[in-house]
DNA sequence: AGAGATTGTAAGGATAGTTCACTAACAAAT
DNA sequence: ATTTGTTAGTGAACTATCCTTACAATCTCT
């Protein structure tokens, strides 16, 4: 609690940490005392502020004196990693081509890249976050990710035994979720994250918490119905319903994924952005009812993503549901730009090693 | 913890109950004094497994020894109360007429039937759990209920001054999806109620807690635009869009309500409830994958819901979700029956009493 | 009959919080 | 210059909630 208030908060006195979470001052002094050994806080002289009475002396987190590795798999091509400081600043970038390595051949070329970045790192090193695509459980094992061939896999296991560091995996959406809740000012009272890239997935945060589902497969809503038979005529600009990869057809993937969206660009269709943003207000209405969501923040190529197609979304959204939802709701784009999974895989570092959110 | 486990496995020995909690023998024989001092376990006499060693003393839930007081505010013409035992057996009703009684006589109202109940108890009273209409927050503040004229009334608190007992509140589907969670066997992991009655509201537990959304209005699904102009031509049973009492048009309610559902039997009109469910499908399936439900319960009348209406929003839900979250996920009716409310408030004492879901 | 397993309890200890009482350091009023 | 009231931080003692260790009671199996 302590460390949690000290990273949103910044520089707090001991005092005000008593406050804020409910503790007596001496609890928290005795807590400061230990962070202090460990080097995770230091003190920062005496507050300024001309109030009466003993002036407090601020404790701050060293978030500039402690790294983070965090690396993507989003992209089939290559892996992304870097290493951040705690405030989510990218102290280091590195690449690693990935094509075509799969299976084991992918968790070594993974490991590998993580020791770049140990390389890389510049202060001391709290862990690793992984961001995968596919599903993945609480513990860090990959049920499922076609693109790697991976099939229970025990990643997180697997790479805290080759690097000897904390290691948490999550998936990518979920991670892209998380860092838009600690870095992007996102309201863990609910928010949803879509991300739009080769898929469509999305990762959703309801009273503070992670939505995981029954089979951990929550926020896979790229293979939702989205274009109906009927709908050739009335939503012209979108055409027939185009079969999708998973078997189906009109998947809202089909017309909302990056490779769907280029293509309509380019062919010239004007209109078509925007009635793609109509069939994801239509999708997204029901979801944003049933969970009363805060904020819906698109995570994506933001030349496709933040024009007529955002303005259409969030139309579509109001004119389907009732004020009391609608006007709580905001539809937004990432504040993170491209790195949305990046920092979320840094904040999972931070939420299991600091019990930071 | 030893309380939950003595409530959903029955009578259990203490070294089982320290197995199942994680904790040790000494601190549950602890706990079990101390339980057994309050009157709410009983020691039940040895267990007739002949295995090696000890044979073990059963403690067991004095279930019928203790009793909850439940009031169900969703009808707008009387309250409906009952006295339960922790089995969720309902041993006493009591009914009052409530028309045209708003504000603080509708607090009234509900005191005096409460009062009725604490009469009818035959055993030690642990609490009242409340189902009431409209929006509630977790402190038993009912922010908006409009039908009982009610915004921002601390109904807990004003219950238990006038009844010097714990007072715990909830929304009506909210109760009724804890009751189907605690009495109807429905999976924590994922469930939702769609409650029909005079309107439609859905309450959600998503891995284990209750979603209350930001604006404490999580399930306020009947207001989903569910059927817009131009399906006019294309599901011919349902007719033009309606008016809603929101104001707007085409929402869910408007087809889904019994009022509206119970027209359209009358009317002959065989494949409205088919229609209706197809409908229900296509606003449920992206709650669905995005929550990777494995649980969709209806409550209210079965001869209209549990049908054509059921099988068509199941073959919708499973024509428009991929094969991962369909598999998961089950469409039934509730097995509560029209207790559903009353059985939830029930749950909300216990839950807010004893620490048991 | 003895060995081994299992249940439940007694005694004592570790941990994480509390309350109470104190000193230190300041602003504002006298 | 002094007093008064307020706030910050700490030491000591206490409390709740767990734990570990040790042991008696009672069973099954050989």
């Amino acid at each position: 609690m302590v460390l949690q208030r000290l990273f949103h908060d910044g520089p707090t006195s001991r005092a005000d940490l008593a406050r804020a979470t409910g503790l007596t001052r001496v609890t928290v002094s005795d807590l400061v005392t230990a962070l202090l050994a460990e080097g995770l806080v230091a003190e920062l002289g005496p507050s300024q502020t001309g109030r009466v009475g003993k002036p407090a002396t601020l404790v701050g987190l060293r978030t500039r004196e402690h790294q983070v590795l965090a690396v993507d798999l989003t992209d089939d091509l290559a892996l992304h990693g870097a290493v951040l400081d705690l405030e989510g600043e990218i102290v280091a970038r590195r690449s690693a081509p990935s094509a075509g390595r799969t299976g084991d051949a992918a968790v070594d070329a993974v490991a590998d890249l993580c020791r770049e970045l140990v390389d890389a790192a510049t202060r001391p090193v709290l862990g690793v976050g992984v961001a995968s695509p596919g599903v993945v459980d609480e513990q860090g094992v990959v049920l499922q990710a076609p693109n790697r061939g991976w099939v229970d896999l025990p990643l997180a296991a697997l790479l805290n035994a080759q690097l000897d560091l904390p290691v948490h995996v999550a998936n990518d959406a979920d991670a892209a979720c998380l860092g838009e809740l600690t870095y992007g000012g996102a309201d863990g009272a609910g928010v949803l994250v879509l991300t739009v890239g080769q898929g469509v997935g999305a990762g959703i945060v309801v009273d503070g918490a992670l939505v995981r589902g029954t089979g951990h497969a929550a926020g896979e809503i790229g293979h939702v119905t989205a274009l109906d038979e009927r709908d050739e005529t009335d939503d012209a600009p979108l055409g027939r319903p185009q079969r999708c990869a998973c078997g189906r057809t009109g998947c809202l993937e089909t017309v909302l994924a990056v490779p769907a969206l280029r293509r309509r660009v380019a062919e010239g269709d004007a209109d078509a952005l925007a009635a793609v943003g109509r069939r994801l207000g239509i999708v997204l209405a029901p979801v944003v009812s049933a969970l009363n969501l805060a904020e819906v923040v698109l995570s994506g190529p933001p030349e496709l993503l933040d024009g007529p197609l955002r303005l259409a979304a969030r139309a579509t959204l109001r004119s389907r549901t009732m004020p009391v939802i609608s006007d709580a709701l905001q539809l937004r784009m990432t504040a993170l730009g491209e790195d949305g999974a990046l920092r979320g895989a840094a904040v999972l570092v931070l939420s299991g090693q600091l019990g930071v959110t």
